[in-house]
RNA sequence: GGCGGCGUGGCCGAGUGGUUAGGCAGGGGCCUGCAAAGCCCCGUACUCCGGUUCGAAUCCGGACGCCGCCUCCA
C-alpha cells in the first residue's frame, strides 16, 4: 500500500488504485515557450523518482505528461522573434527532453500535445455550453464556476474566499472574476480552429481535462503537478470534468519549490537559473540528489553550497560502487523491480526499509539517509572481511537505481599514458622506492586522476 | 482579507512525546611508506513566551519572523 499527499483530501492518504497493480499518472508538464529552469527540473525529477519507485514497489505505471504547445506566451515570443508558433513550440520543446534526458529523467509513456486534441477540446466545451455550465461572450467561452457546488475544493476555501481575495482583473462580460476562458475568440494572426460556438483557439484548462481522461480513462489513479497548479489550474480542470459528471483524477498531488533565498524561483522574479546551466557545471546526479535529499513537498534551496555539498555526498556512493564494482544499476529508460531481484538477507532488511519510508509519502529523505547508514556498515562490513559485505553494498546500488541514480564504479577508460604510470607506479612501490612511487602519482593526479591505492594495486577514478 | 506552509546544531536537511536521523564541513584516533579511500569516536540543536505532561524541539495557546497560493507560473 502506498500512500501520498492528496490535496483533494488535504492529507495523506492510502492510494488504492482504480485497477489493481496498476496505476494511471498524470503530470502537468511544460509550456513551451522559453529554456526550463531549475524548477521545471524539480518537478521533473520528484515525479521521476515517484515513478521509477511505485514500478519498483510492483505497480505498473502508466505515465502521461503533456505539452502544451498552443498559448498565450508561445504567440507572444513567436510574434516577437517572427517566427511561427510551431516553430518557438519545437524549440522549446526540444530543449526540454534534452535536459531532462541529462538529468536521466525517464521519457513518459505518453506525451500528449495540446495542438493534436482541439478537436476533442471543442467537443467538451460544446457539452459544457448544451449543460449551461458555460456560456459565451464576445471574448470567446468562459466557464461559469458558480455552477460547481464544491469549486474551491483544492484551493482549501469555498467560492466566497476565493472571489472576496481575488485580484484577476476584470474582463468584459465575465459573470465572475473567477470564470476562466474555455476558449478564446480568433484574434487576427494568431492560430485558430473552426468551432460553432465562433473561430478562437482553447485556454489552458481544458487540454489536460481531454488528455488525461483520453489516454488514462475516467477516475484514473493520480494528477500531479507543480504547488502552482493546485489551483487555479487544476480547480479548473476538476471543475469541467464534474461539470460533465465525469469521474476524474482520484487524488491530486504537488511538488514544492526550488527557493532562491527567500524567494521562490520564478521567471517573473528573473531570479532562475537554466538546466542547461545547471548541468554544464554539474554532475546532473548532484541535482537528483539534493531533490532526493528532502521532501518533495518542502521548498529546497538550489545554492553552489547545496550542490557541492550534494556532490560530495554523490562522490561517496561512487566510493562505493568502486570498492564494489558494482554494475550500473539505473539508466534513462530503465526500471528495476523489486521481485525481479534475489535479495541476500541484508539486502532485504534494507529493501524493506526503504520501503517503508518512500511508500509513506515518499520519504525519499529518509530513504537515503538509511542508505547512507547502510554504506558505512557496508564499507565496515569490508574492512572486517565479512562476505556480507558485497551483498549490502549490491542491495544499496539497487535501491538507488530505483530511484534513478546510478553510480560510477571508476574511471571507464585510462589511457596508454597513465596505464603505463599505474604499471611503473606499482613496480616502484613494489620496490619500495617510495620516491618514485609519488612522481608517478603525481604525473598521474597532473593528468586529472584521482589516486587510490588498494589490495589490487593503483587505481584510478577521476575526480 | 482568506487559505496553506515554514522557523532544527557551522551549513544543508529529516523526524518522533522520553532511546543516533543522514549528509557536508570541523576535531581526535585507526589503517597507509606517505597519501587517497574507508572505519571508529566527538556536536548534546530544535525562533520566543506561556500551558498540558513525570517528561516537549515533538501536543495546546499566544507572539515574532519568513515563504507560498488566491493572476500567467513547475
Amino acid at each position: 500500500m502506498i500512500r501520498l499527499f492528496d490535496a483533494s483530501a488535504g492529507a495523506v492518504v492510502d492510494i488504492v488504485p482504480r485497477d489493481e497493480g496498476r496505476l494511471g499518472v498524470y503530470v502537468c508538464g511544460p509550456t513551451v515557450y522559453d529554456l526550463p529552469h531549475l524548477g521545471h527540473g524539480r518537478l521533473a525529477l520528484v515525479w521521476d523518482v515517484a515513478r521509477r519507485w511505485w514500478t519498483f514497489a510492483g505497480y505498473d505505471v502508466r505515465f502521461v505528461s503533456n505539452v502544451t504547445d498552443l498559448d498565450d506566451k508561445i504567440i507572444e515570443r513567436a510574434d516577437r522573434e517572427k517566427a511561427t508558433e510551431g516553430d518557438i513550440a519545437a524549440t522549446y520543446e526540444t530543449a526540454w527532453w534534452a535536459a531532462l534526458d541529462l538529468l536521466g529523467v525517464a521519457r513518459p509513456d505518453a506525451t500528449p500535445h495540446a495542438t493534436a486534441y482541439v478537436r476533442e477540446m471543442i467537443d467538451l466545451i460544446e457539452e459544457l455550453l448544451e449543460r449551461d455550465v458555460a456560456y459565451s461572450t464576445d471574448d470567446g467561452v468562459y466557464f461559469d464556476v458558480a455552477k460547481v457546488p464544491d469549486y474551491g475544493l483544492l484551493a482549501g476555501q469555498p467560492l466566497e474566499n476565493l472571489r472576496a481575495g481575488a485580484r484577476v482583473e476584470v474582463v468584459a462580460d465575465k459573470r465572475s472574476p473567477l470564470d476562466f476562458a474555455l476558449w478564446k475568440a480568433a484574434i487576427f494572426g494568431e492560430p485558430s480552429w473552426a468551432a460553432p460556438f465562433g473561430p478562437g483557439r482553447p485556454g489552458w484548462h481544458t487540454e489536460c481535462v481531454v488528455m488525461s481522461l483520453g489516454l488514462l480513462g475516467e477516475g484514473f489513479d493520480l494528477h500531479c503537478g507543480g504547488q502552482d497548479l493546485r489551483f487555479p489550474h487544476h480547480e479548473n480542470e476538476r471543475a469541467q470534468a464534474a461539470a460533465l459528471g465525469l469521474p476524474f483524477a482520484r487524488h491530486w498531488a504537488h511538488s514544492g519549490w526550488v527557493m532562491v533565498g527567500e524567494d521562490k524561483m520564478s521567471k517573473s522574479l528573473g531570479n532562475y537559473t537554466t538546466l542547461s546551466d545547471l548541468l554544464a557545471s554539474h554532475d546532473p546526479r548532484a541535482y537528483r540528489l539534493l531533490v532526493l535529499r528532502s521532501h518533495y513537498r518542502q521548498p529546497i534551496e538550489v545554492s553552489p553550497a547545496t550542490l557541492a555539498d550534494a556532490e560530495r555526498a554523490l562522490a561517496r556512493l561512487d566510493g562505493l560502487s568502486r570498492r564494489f564494482s558494482l554494475p550500473a544499476f539505473a539508466g534513462p529508460s530503465r526500471f528495476t523491480r523489486a521481485d525481479a531481484i534475489s535479495w541476500s538477507e541484508e539486502g532485504e532488511e534494507l529493501r524493506a526499509r526503504v520501503a517503508a519510508l518512500l511508500d509513506d509519502d515518499l520519504d525519499t529523505p529518509g530513504a537515503v539517509a538509511a542508505l547512507f547508514e547502510a554504506l558505512g556498515r557496508a564499507h565496515a562490513l569490508a574492512d572486517a572481511e565479512d562476505d556480507r559485505a558485497g551483498d549490502l553494498a549490491n542491495a544499496i546500488g539497487v535501491l538507488l537505481g530505483a530511484l534513478g541514480l546510478s553510480l560510477r564504479a571508476g574511471a571507464a577508460e585510462v589511457d596508454q599514458e597513465s596505464a603505463r604510470l599505474v604499471a611503473a607506479r606499482d613496480a616502484a612501490r613494489t620496490r619500495r622506492d617510495w620516491a618514485a612511487a609519488d612522481h608517478y602519482r603525481d604525473e598521474l593526479v597532473a593528468r586529472g586522476w584521482v589516486v587510490e591505492d588498494g589490495p589490487t594495486g593503483t587505481r584510478l577514478h577521476r575526480a
